[in-house]
DNA sequence: GCGGTTTAGTTGAACCTTCAACCATCGGGG
DNA sequence: CCCCGATGGTTGAAGGTTCAACTAAACCGC
């Protein structure tokens, strides 16, 4: 049984493309920047500020992936190459066996610490220098919404 | 001499995580599920739409890379497994002895012909089946202006 | 038409992500 | 207590992206 396609219609096709253009590019531009400036990837750059917002500076690899928007596997890849770095160390689970403990080191806060002011600068320049308040509230409730209705379904 | 760094307020902070979170999710999940029913990923997809809706579908390899938001270099390597699937074929530009022609395959645009109805349902589902009609308007605003400040600077 | 500078495109290495397979441990039901 | 399914995490391979280096051809000024 043959079911019809909802096509986009001219208005949703051009939202579509501006919003995959925006987004790749913005998020190309900030990865570079923070690829030049602090040596890492965005994606570990995110890794970095979770452990430093956790109590302790410590998460379990299970926390931590949730938290980054991570899959486990890609996260302990990427752990593996922080570790490498010294900018985090990973320590066993006192009541879990299982468990793995990921924990930001002073050298690693401290590259966090230098890298974060440039790349919120470039968020501040390459994002919110272009929208109006009116529009960036307008963003957070369409991301919000959004984010909800991804995760519920 | 030390500058002051912007930071973002509260507001701005929780319109930024909200993106990104949201901005990841939407894009992973719809990866995901064009790597599972077409066995390609967004990046490829697109580069093959942007050949179906050329002139004689097909296009230099710069104006390839322009349009589908690419590198040069990944573009490269992606036409040449595209074409490895059969997808596309490349030629050498009778204008420009540097130049290189993508076009894209019958069975190419079969592929792609499969593959679409199910891309748009997911776009429609997990994008514009959650906002309403003023925040449709509002994405493709906010996401013109933000693309256009981006490639303007 | 010569020489230097762009432009077009490719390549290989390093790196990142994904996927599936895997091991170990935990927790609950019989 | 023991078994079994679920959970926590890692691993290796395959695939995708980036970066810098490179070749070749076109363009430009003289």
């Amino acid at each position: 049984m043959a079911v019809m396609t909802r096509w986009l219609d001219p208005d949703e096709q051009r939202t579509w493309r501006a919003y995959l253009t925006a987004s790749r590019v913005l998020m190309d531009t900030l990865d570079r920047e923070l690829q030049r400036d602090a040596g890492m990837p965005h994606a570990y750059y995110e890794i970095l500020v979770q452990l430093s917002e956790a109590p302790g500076r410590q998460l379990r690899m299970s926390q931590l992936a949730q938290a980054a928007g991570s899959s486990r596997s890609r996260l302990s890849h990427a752990v593996a190459r922080l570790e490498a770095a010294g900018w985090v160390r990973r320590e066993d689970c006192p009541t879990d066996r299982r468990g793995q403990i990921a924990l930001l080191t002073d050298e690693g806060f401290a590259t966090l610490a230098a890298a974060a002011p440039g790349h919120v600068e470039g968020v501040r320049r390459h994002l919110f220098d272009a929208l109006s308040p009116a529009q960036v509230d307008q963003l957070r409730r369409i991301s919000e919404t959004l984010a909800e209705h991804l995760t519920g379904s």
